[in-house]
RNA sequence: GGGCCGUUAGCUCAGUUGGCUAGAGCACCUGCAUGACGCGCAGGGGGUCGGGGGUUCAAAUCCCUCACGGCCCA
């Protein structure tokens, strides 16, 4: 294919000494110059392989766990691109969202208060950075506009820091096509994309209780989700059974347990499971809530547990999402108590009309969920209404994955997309298009479909934040002022992307805003994951650059981490299953975690992170590529300095094994495969052919560590054992037989390098230019019948047979604590016929690696050597 | 409670559809200045393949079961 350079042998410059120090930056620099990983445009979808890059986040710095997964996809690049394929490789950076906001409120010490005025000739507070400096100052309110162009001003510092590691590290990427996901470009696609569901019904906002952080004082999705265990207790309240009514166990009250005894005035019923006969008598009456006096209803439904607390529960609005399912389910009204800032609301709930109640109720107001706990417990024992003391339990507790305060639920007006949480056949849809992908590993299908099957509800996308893409939609205002959701104001797609809250909707002056029958803009951002869900949308060109888009979507591969199938896997599948009706790419390949020594998983709220600068020049970048790679696709890999040593002396190993096989000869060094003769070659040849099927198969499975694994074990025995076999007669044979070794050599150097280049592109690139024109990383990928029409029909075993002769005859050299170099004065070799016959193939080259004069051959069950050493000078 | 993954030498891990005496690297021990490499080379010791049961001529591999660890979801 045209998209190979020539490999023209030049005249060869190898040095005396090889290192590996600084060939990153050499190398990187010749790549970024010669356009070597330019993506191509021009190319035929057939000869394209788009790759689907993860955006990190930029909020900090990368870790070895990034450099680990990032070089597994980077082999894969490399190998396509040797099998001839165009690769449409670009990076990203995900840097809206939470995470950047967070770091610049710490980093400059600074805080967003969206009713501040923007400030013109804002600098950024002098002691940024100081930690020590801000901890003694309070933090600086700056308006939106002023804390976005924080945001901006820190992502830009990270990206370049990021972007030369990488570099460092030696990822192929075309660096020209970066995108970030707050830039222009982003924000206009993700807001295309959201009219786009808007206009097909896919997006909708509604007012529903939604999950909600109070620390961040946004809405956050299911996906954001995770259950902490945290200690609690369970409070037995009082509840008033009607006249003449008694329990099971004969009490004229029942006891509810509850862990959330806070919430009492917002309940709205009791609920018991259909099937426990302790309460079925009691369904569909009324009872009375402690302290209050509100008449609730007893309910059945199957989400109760029989087996907890007292197997009766109370549904509060709303104190976990079960409460949601029951309050949906079951049609109750609602008395919500707690608001966006996680405390009491001023105003007592509908239903609470007594006055003890409403006295009750102006204790709780304004507090704290804690601080209410308390109150509402005193006020319980002062009405007699707690039955014994609190019991302690430990439970788990629903946290938005980077809060660190239980997540409250409010009731708010949010926007939605439809992912078949809420529809059955949307879901089996988004399910099937999971076969559509290969998986690798093919088990992490199952985790797909697990989470999309456990889905119930639709993705909430609003964030009520700052920095993000804004919700491109205004509201027009009645003559109240008030915002009619119903008729949203939609922007041209020519002025995306907008900024609803200083851009002008059309038809409307700037002066209109927020006044009665004006406008107002959406207040809200999207979350990251819409638009990171948007990646192949935002690199291919979908609506901006229709033919790019028909030659790179849908993409080959997506590579990430198995962590994230539930948010950004399953969310670009929605985004493409509802744009373009299809999966988003043919391929996705999982990576598993990097492990610290204590196999916890590195990250940076542990405090366990190992960042890789330091690794990589320590080691240097081939031998860091190297645990990588050692780390198969979907395994968790414990973090292993040893491997990089290993790594290491692999590369190191490399330099010198050229460095002599190139040594022979004069003038370019070609490669002439006629005069490759000696049954000896020919056998090893067979055998490198084997090696390459093995490892072209490996990878077109997306196996690269088996692919390195076979090459390495290859290439130590053609050092050890091949090269020690033909030394002598690469030196000084007959011109035929040392003509045949060196091609040998030579041939097979070029292999193993080509075979190497995708896991130690350095290295490679380094000894291919001793003596080759062009790139290694542009080179043809081995084939393996170029090799056996070389090889033709000669028997691969003769080099395992050799090989074996000449280990047992050194065997018997270092038992006699003798020198490799002592002359055999004498050698009588056994073994059975058949490998015997295939010995005498390459008897000669095993003589002369054994420096012995002559070999003995006997005819036995098995192979063993009897030898006689040239007798020890005596050192008088 | 459900799903998925794992458990093989001191450590990190290979071991493909069951089939030579279960392998590699690291670490450890012993030896070796050989025309590329001492960041090298040669050799050595070290495992009841998590436990138990089953299928089979044959099981690390297939089936059942239990234990432990991890991840995800309730």
């Amino acid at each position: 294919m045209s998209s190979h350079s020539s490999d023209s042998p030049i005249d060869p410059s190898i040095p005396e000494k090889p290192s590996i120090e600084g060939l990153e930056s050499r190398w990187d620099e010749v790549w970024e110059n010669g356009d070597v990983f330019r993506f191509d445009r021009t190319k035929s979808r057939e000869e394209i392989f788009s790759i689907d890059t993860p955006p990190p986040t930029v909020s900090g710095s990368l870790h070895v766990g990034h450099v680990f997964s990032y070089t597994h996809t980077d082999t894969i690049a490399r190998y396509q691109r040797m099998q001839g394929k165009e690769v449409f490789y670009p990076m990203g950076w995900d840097d809206n969202g939470l995470p950047t906001e967070r770091r610049v409120q710490n980093y400059f010490g600074v805080r967003c208060d969206p009713s501040l005025p923007y400030e013109e000739n804002f600098s950024p507070p002098e002691d940024a950075g100081d930690a020590k400096a801000l901890k003694k100052r309070k933090d600086i309110d700056i308006s939106r506009r002023n804390f976005v162009e924080l945001c901006h001003l820190l992502t830009q510092e990270d990206e370049k820091a990021f972007e030369s590691l990488w570099r460092h590290l030696g990822l192929s990427i075309d660096w020209s096509l970066t995108y970030a996901t707050i830039d222009d470009h982003c924000q206009s696609i993700a807001q295309l994309a959201f009219l786009e569901n808007l206009k097909r019904g896919e997006a909708y906002q509604i007012e529903a209780p939604s999950l909600w952080d109070v620390t961040f004082r946004t809405a956050v999705a299911q996906a954001e989700l995770e259950d902490r265990p945290q200690p609690g207790a369970y409070h037995n309240l009082l509840f008033h059974l009607p006249e003449g009514i008694t329990s099971h166990n004969g009490e004229i009250d029942l006891t509810i347990a509850t862990t959330r005894p806070e919430l009492l005035p917002a309940c709205v019923a009791l609920v018991a499971h259909p099937d426990d006969e302790r309460y079925k008598p009691l369904f569909g009456m009324s009872v009375t809530t402690p302290i209050f006096g509100v008449s609730v209803p007893v309910l059945a439904h199957e989400l109760a547990d029989p087996e907890k607390g007292t197997g009766i529960a109370m549904i509060c609005t709303f104190g976990d999402t079960t409460d949601v399912i029951w309050w949906r389910e079951l049609d109750l009204p609602v008395r919500a108590v707690i608001n966006r800032e996680g405390r009491f609301q001023t105003d007592s709930p509908p239903g609470i009309e007594s006055e003890e109640g409403l006295t009750a109720y102006a204790r709780l107001s304004g507090k704290t969920v804690f601080s209410a706990q308390k109150e509402i417990v005193e006020i319980l024992r002062e009405t007699g209404e707690l039955v014994g003391e609190p019991e302690p339990i430990e439970h788990p507790v629903k946290f938005f994955e980077k809060g660190d305060r239980p997540l409250e639920i409010v009731t708010s007006r949010q926007w939605y997309i439809r992912n078949g949480g809420r529809e059955a056949e949307l879901r089996q849809a988004l399910i099937d298009r999971g076969d559509e992908v290969s998986w690798h590993p093919p088990y992490m299908q199952a985790r797909y479909t697990n989470w999309v099957d456990g889905l119930n509800g639709d993705w909430l996308i609003s964030r009520q934040r700052f920095f993000g893409v804004p919700i491109p939609l205004w509201y027009k205002l009645d003559e109240q002022g008030e915002p009619i959701y119903e008729q949203p104001i939609i922007p041209d797609v020519s002025a995306l992307p907008v900024d609803p809250s200083s851009s002008t909707p059309p038809g409307f002056d700037e002066s209109q805003r927020s006044q009665p029958d004006g406008f107002t803009g959406d207040p809200d951002v999207m979350d990251t994951w819409a638009t990171s869900s948007l990646s192949p949308q935002i690199v291919c060109g979908w609506s901006t650059d229709e033919d790019l888009f028909n030659r790179t979507y849908p993409m080959d591969l997506r590579p990430q981490a198995h962590d994230i199938i539930r948010t950004w896997l399953f969310s670009t599948m929605v985004r493409s299953h509802l744009e373009e009706d299809s999966a988003p790419w043919k391929h996705a390949a999982l990576s598993g975690w990097v492990l610290d020594p204590d196999r916890k998983k590195m990250s940076k709220s542990k405090g366990n992170v190992v960042t890789p600068m330091g690794l990589l020049e320590e080691y240097g970048s081939d031998a860091v590529r190297y645990w990588s790679v050692n780390g198969r696709p979907g395994t968790d890999t414990a973090f292993d300095d040893g491997q990089m040593k290993v790594g290491r002396r692999l590369a190191i190993k490399l330099l010198n094994a050229s460095r002599f096989t190139l040594g022979f000869g004069e003038g370019p060094l070609t490669i002439d495969p006629a005069s490759i003769t000696s049954p000896l070659d020919l056998s090893l040849l067979s055998r490198l052919a084997d090696l390459v099927e093995e490892a072209t198969k490996a990878f077109d499975d997306f196996d690269y560590a088996r692919a390195i694994e076979r090459t390495e074990s290859f290439f130590w025995s053609f050092t050890d054992d091949y090269v020690e076999l033909v030394k002598v007669r690469a030196y000084e044979g007959d011109s035929e037989g040392a003509e045949s070794a060196r091609n040998t050599l030579r041939l097979t150097l070029s292999v193993l390098l080509r075979l190497f280049a995708p896991f130690l592109p350095f290295v490679t690139e380094e000894v291919w230019s001793w003596w080759k024109s062009g790139s290694v990383h542009r080179q043809q990928w081995p084939l393996s019948s170029d090799l056996r029409s070389i090889a033709q029909e000669t028997e691969s075993e003769i080099f395992v047979v050799a090989s074996d002769a000449l280990a047992e005859i050194r065997k018997s050299k270092t038992l006699a604590k003798r020198s490799l170099a002592t002359p055999v004065v004498s050698c009588s070799l056994t073994d059975t016929s058949e490998r015997l016959d295939l010995l005498r193939e390459a008897l000669e080259d095993v003589v002369l690696g054994a420096k012995a004069s002559e070999i003995m051959l006997c005819e036995g069950s098995e192979l063993s050597v009897e030898v006689e050493l040239e007798a020890v000078e005596d050192p008088d």
